[in-house]
DNA sequence: GCGGACGTTGACTGACCGTTCAATCGCACA
DNA sequence: TGTGCGATTGAACGGTCAGTCAACGTCCGC
């Protein structure tokens, strides 16, 4: 499968130092073909996201419909990626370091924006139920959780965090406890 | 000057994309001067990160080495990021969106490392003097920091947050709020 | 066996762009 | 005014690579 293939080469050397002939390599095909089947580089970059994107945004959504606690959701969606991560780390590698940084991809930005959304939602939610405080800013608390959970992504993509079935669990823990009890030993409702 | 011209232009398009023909227009000069005074385009964006890390870093161990207690410290990290942004926009663009994710530059990724592991100290030291909670991973929480840190810069680089100076205060406040007390209403110690 | 639709190939092209370099400029100093 | 030297220019080069296309293979229905 050509995209498999894409996908693991975007992983290892980025979209833009990645050549057609590298993709085809990769797939056991000639390079010719990949113009069989999408009209550009560019859109074979797009259609990874598209068809995998849609897929996270599905799970994200069941998320938020369920009748958790908010707290609960938020664990739900860090682990809907982190799992991601584990099985696929060559897709979340190119869908973290490349789409979401790339000015020129003007339609996929809406589409990232509908994660941000469901999270600041949920956020939202926790703050009208009373489980999250309400002087907080919802749509940058949303942003700084998204952040947060990116950058150790990003630390593993990147070789600089050690990576393993436990490390994965810890980072689990470490995440939702940061965004959701603090750092602090113990703190107060304003 | 030739590097101001380099990270406007790095900032606008990345780096990746950005000709060197585009830097030297930029800068009003021919391209070939570039040549002059820089090896190759690589080395011009190795200067831009050297000159203007070790600057940052700086501040970050000025702070560390404060008697604040350790959340003021962290107050003091994600000031001197934000106050950053606003007296130059571009070269935080630059530095967040080029450096951090290029693979091919071991040198420069080193430093980055400097940066994390003063947020791990300053965390390390709030646990050890009962400010933050123990049981928490000070690595991961240093990432975790920076990541939530890092996206809000990113979306103002990428035009997705609305920026301004109220907003760049709002999210200073968020930011620390989060990290240090966390979304829910009431934490408590374990 | 034949026709044709579809998948597949890889040599080729054309453009782009990083880099080089010989020539020129402008200025400081004698 | 002349000489020297670093700064500056931009035409030219060479390599790379995305994208094209004419040819070939394969397989299925008739």
């Amino acid at each position: 499968m050509i995209l498999d293939a894409a996908v693991r080469v975007f992983a290892r050397h980025g979209f833009h130092t990645s050549r057609v002939g590298d993709i085809a390599e990769e797939a056991g095909v000639a390079h010719g073909l990949l113009y069989h089947y999408f009209s550009s580089k560019d859109e074979v970059l797009q259609t990874v996201f598209r068809e995998n994107w849609r897929d996270l945004l599905a799970r994200f959504e069941a998320v938020e419909a369920s009748d958790e606690r908010a707290d609960e959701k938020l664990r739900g969606i860090v682990k809907i990626l982190l799992r991601t991560w584990r099985n696929d780390p060559a897709l979340v590698t190119v869908m973290v370091r490349e789409v979401g940084r790339s000015p020129h991809l003007a339609t996929q930005v809406e589409d990232i924006g509908k994660g941000f959304a469901v999270i600041q939602r949920v956020i939202e939610q926790g703050q009208a139920d009373g489980v999250f405080r309400p002087e907080l800013d919802a749509r940058l608390a949303s942003w700084v959780v998204y952040g947060g959970l990116e950058e150790i992504l990003t630390g593993w993509v990147m070789g600089r965090l050690p990576d393993g079935d436990e490390e994965v669990a810890r980072a689990e823990r470490t995440i939702v406890d940061i965004v959701c009890g603090g750092l602090v030993r113990t703190s107060v409702a304003a």
